[in-house]
DNA sequence: ACCTGAACACCGTTCAAGT
DNA sequence: ACCTGAACACCGTTCAAGT
């Protein structure tokens, strides 16, 4: 080998060049990659750094820390979820609409749930769902308070609810599988109990380990909209404040 | 120092022997102590073996492992929950009562949320909590599956709440103080945000970060026993199964 | 039977030094 | 300015060896 001879420019790689430049982009995405592909407890600071085929140490640069980065992981996912714009007369299913593609992303990035359930989502992409949530939940007569209160019970419902459901069928793979034998685990279990001690158990062994996941979701669902219908539109109906629903009407100051 | 001379027997220590054996409910108790102090990332087995004067591979004749170890203490902490025995006509405040006890024995005890949110209290004290859980929910006349799924979805909604309301003063102390700074600088942020893009947030600013914690669970607890209400109370009231309620009554089979 | 020391295979974060 | 290697101060778990 004599001499470095240069390489034609017609030859230059196009795409993925010798070394990309390390960026903030670059990083979080190669971090959800990880996540979906290996769950939270693979998400290492080290383990990204060698995907991303660098040392540990360089992503201080870009991230601050692993918490901030998991930040950053979370906002990035916002962005997959649908929030409806308001339709007159469709309300509760709207609402509804909204948590299910909440959960859906949820079940579509293995331990998102675990990422959400201890953080506010104060990114761009949290802030702009926030604005959604609300002009939602208020386009169906929700008084200020329980408008504001009510996005939180939401989200934190169906954030614990993912949680509950992701962490039954825990490390290994086989999710259904899983959750059905430890099912039937628990309802044999609560079946043995000592009747005169636990009446209740004994007797709802059924019900308690015959609800699936989604008919949990549901049922958590029409229990939380019946109780915001019930405390909320009670005292003010649809036309306290007209045209504060929407995007660009004036409102009153602070 | 010649020879080694016996000690009498009346100079013997009668409590704190020399060595106290290592035992799972001592492991327990002070695993405990090391959460209340300085929270959950401080336990961990090679701190909780220092405290106790022994090496950290000693614990796991005792414990199977750290996550085991959680589980222990959660279930050791539930024995503070106190759930009302059914009173006639005061069903509804007696569920607040219960829920209200829950949420203190969170407080009371440093990171305990975090290790509740994603375990299923499945120990003696957990199972023994059910039962009563149960037998107080179906005494307001819920059906089955409601009754079923009500006990999760409210001790769910405590767990997350307390969560949420112990994440906010985080790592150092100052509890008040700094949920209070927090909830004015939010306040800010959400009033400087373009009102045209983001109306609602800039209108429901003082709503969001007003609500202090105590409100917040209140207002929780009202949505879902008014759902809980609306959603089980609608097609059986009060008498279908007559008896069943307090132990020790017949009950139909499987 | 119970306990121990030592080892294994990891962590997050910092920082002086290089290019 | 950005990146690196090396170091610091930790982890949970296992296991052969001791008493």
């Amino acid at each position: 080998m004599p001499e470095e001879i240069p390489v034609p420019p017609w030859r230059r790689p196009k795409k993925a060049p010798p070394r990309m430049p390390l960026t903030q982009d670059r990083i979080v995405d190669t971090a959800l990659g990880i996540l979906d592909a290996e769950g939270l407890d693979a998400l290492s600071m080290r383990r990204l750094a060698q995907e991303l085929k660098t040392g540990h140490a360089s992503l201080y640069a870009h991230v601050g820390n692993r918490d901030e980065l998991l930040d950053l992981v979370f906002d990035l996912v916002l962005t997959e979820v649908e929030i409806p714009q308001p339709e007159p007369g469709r309300w509760a299913e709207q609402v509804k609409e909204m948590c299910r593609s909440l959960r859906r992303v949820f079940l579509a990035h293995r331990d998102l749930a675990r990422i959400a359930i201890d953080r506010v989502p104060l990114g761009p992409n949290g802030i702009l769902g926030m604005e959604r949530t609300l002009n939602l939940l208020r386009s169906g007569g929700l008084r200020d308070e329980l408008a504001a209160y009510g996005g939180d019970l939401l989200s934190t419902f169906v954030t614990a609810e993912a949680l509950e459901q992701s962490s039954r069928h825990s490390g290994t793979e086989q999710s259904e599988e899983q959750a059905g034998m430890f099912a039937d685990q628990l309802h044999g279990y609560l079946k043995s109990l000592p009747p005169t001690q636990f009446p209740n158990l004994v007797h709802l062994a059924g019900p308690i380990t015959s609800l699936d996941s989604d008919r949990r979701f549901e049922l958590g669902l029409e229990i939380i909209i019946a109780g915001l219908v019930a405390a909320g539109a009670g005292d003010d109906a649809d036309d306290r404040e007209p045209g504060i629903r929407t995007a660009g009407s004036t409102l009153p100051g602070s």
